[in-house]
DNA sequence: TGACGTCATGTTACCGCTAACATTATGGTC
DNA sequence: GACCATAATGTTAGCGGTAACATGACGTCA
């Protein structure tokens, strides 16, 4: 018997707040208490008669290995750090659901971080989870610092980008072209014949500002562009500043026929402006948004968007970072996961 | 110098990746490494000239505290757990909102779990977080199993329950009464004239549960209650959902006026199918949700709800977590945070 | 039958940090 | 100037695990 705990030695007392160890494990079952470590993460290296003694002690005393301790002997801390620029954003709730419904089942813990669209949190973040031996990182895009992209790579970890796509990833990356996404979201409207196309956008992170240049460049090639029509303000996108923001736009030009949306909520009170201003959706005014969102289909008219796999790529890069923690060969380690265009009642004006 | 790492002894190496340790600082100062540890831990227990001396060397060779070394040596781990039922409910995303927000600057750790409205599964994570010695757990609800319960109340740490409102909590509480507020609500379709007032509901988690009960009885109450216009599934909400729910109850009970739904999405799916099925929104059919989500104001006709205050929750139910772990006398140990009744144009069909 | 490989288990040291006790300056008091 | 409180720093011994090496029992095969 090991028994470093207990009261022997009396002369200091340390807090152990009578939690079993391993030492109590290994001391009831008459074994060392290396043998209870490998019984636990390494089992067909002990008897299984062992094994089975094991078990049932542990059942009993209802013992729980200290993951710091662990982390401290093995150097493995089972931290993955995902770095997210907002919570409240639907997109990302996705995402992270996608991140903890592959984590569960194993023993990995996430911590989560958030930037709040701030490089500088973003850096900081970075700095935090590294020192906190984070064993890969999740993080959201591919516009950071300078300094914060040498942290990843000097990171010796794993490190995942997403929802943007890249050839040239820090480490590994899965997300999809934001640009191309926009470009054949203006074509669809062009192609349905609308002529005067506006933007509305708020805040603009830098997933947004691609889409926005694709549009414009689009447009541009198409002589359609006008500045006066694109709008945006410095709020979080919502859907009452979509429909402020919406409203003020047609007031001033009636003569706008379709609005891109920086993405669904703005779309979804752009739509609201609308009717309120009594435009017929389609016919007087088209309305498209980015992500199809959920109530995208079931509004009414329903709104055409560009659907994006938010929950895909949480759980595409939680299944890169684990199987690249584990020596596993991670197959495609730049994955473009694409996006769809989904042509709804708001933008088909043809027929 | 102490020197313990290194590789001097050489005989068996461990992996230190040549991460800077308090004794490189230590070393590299010419004191002793709990020195250092003061130095960061208790500034004023260790002499001016000395902190300023360590804080340059720390800077200068990059070190960070080993946050598990310091967790087995301290007894603390300065994590703090969270169950949630829901990753992509935008209540919870708020709720999260708040907790992180009061985290940061602190150097405590959020542990999420997702119990996916399991109580096998939060029974799970609630074991799970006590087995990793979080020093406070913040939780949904107040309807846990009575093992959860039991497993709270041994805990040994701070609990604080949040969403809902009970004067028996674990420990620690900040939610507000579901039940009073749907009967608030309902008074208000009452008053308004709405005499055929109908139910939708998805998935009814027990807080959902709380309102509806309540909702009837105030509906019986007033001889206005009628099983046949009650609907609901087992899906999960979302305004898909709510629109077809809507549509199937305004086809087979074209007489109902009035539908309270379990939360807003489904309002917003009410809303769609009303519309598409030409109803006159409020005139003849009046809608309302729960929680007021932001664009509940914003669509057109707007919306009546309930006000919730979900960042609050969060923010406050951290608050008082960190108190409480941190000795400071927690006020109100139970709080009633309330909620508000937004009569918008969905209902307000006098006048 | 003895050298040797293999399997099962043990011993020792140490991961990086901090609690508790110990010691050594420092300074004020009468 | 001896005495003592207090401040500043150090020494020692772990926290609860696991890596690396060590050992013993057993079967195998020349």
């Amino acid at each position: 018997m090991t028994q470093k705990n207990s009261k022997i030695g009396g002369a200091r007392k340390r807090k152990n707040f009578g939690r079993p160890t391993i030492s109590d494990v290994a001391g009831k079952v008459g074994v060392s208490a290396i043998t209870v470590s490998r019984a636990l993460r390494d089992p067909n290296k002990v008897s299984q008669k062992l094994r089975t003694r094991i078990a049932e002690v542990i059942e009993e005393i209802n013992y729980i290995a200290d993951p710091n301790a662990q982390a401290l002997a093995s150097a493995r801390t089972r931290i993955i750090g995902v770095v997210i620029p907002s919570l409240s954003n639907h997109v990302f709730s996705e995402v992270l659901k996608g991140i903890y419904d592959r984590v569960e089942g194993t023993d990995y813990r996430i911590l989560i971080g958030n930037s709040r669209y701030s490089e500088a949190e973003e850096e900081r973040l970075v700095r935090l989870f590294i020192g906190q031996r984070a064993e890969a990182l999740i993080i959201t895009g591919i516009d950071q610092t300078q300094t914060t992209r040498k942290l990843l790579e000097k990171a010796h970890c794993p490190v995942v980008q997403i929802m943007e796509y890249t050839t040239e990833p820090v480490d590994m990356l899965v997300g999809f072209d934001h640009g191309l996404a926009a470009q054949q979201l203006v074509q669809h409207l062009i192609d349905q014949g609308f002529q005067r196309i506006a933007s509305i956008n708020a805040y603009m992170d830098p997933r947004v500002k691609r889409r926005m240049q694709a549009f414009q460049n689009r447009l541009k090639e198409n002589g359609l562009y006008d500045a006066d029509i694109q709008m945006s303000t410095d709020e979080r996108p919502s859907v009452s500043e979509g429909k402020a923001l919406a409203m003020e736009l047609l007031k001033q030009h009636p003569d706008v026929d379709a609005i891109f949306c920086g993405n669904d909520d703005l779309a979804l009170g752009s739509l609201a402006a609308g009717l309120e201003l009594g435009f017929d959706v389609p016919q007087q005014l088209g309305i498209a948004g980015f992500h199809d969102l959920e109530f995208m289909q079931a509004v009414h008219p329903s709104l055409t968007s560009i659907k994006t796999f938010r929950y895909e790529m949480g759980a595409q890069a939680m299944d890169m970072a684990i199987d690249s923690i584990e020596g596993e060969p991670v197959v495609e380690k730049i994955r473009n996961i694409g996006y769809e265009l989904v042509t709804r009642d708001s933008t088909l004006k043809l027929k």
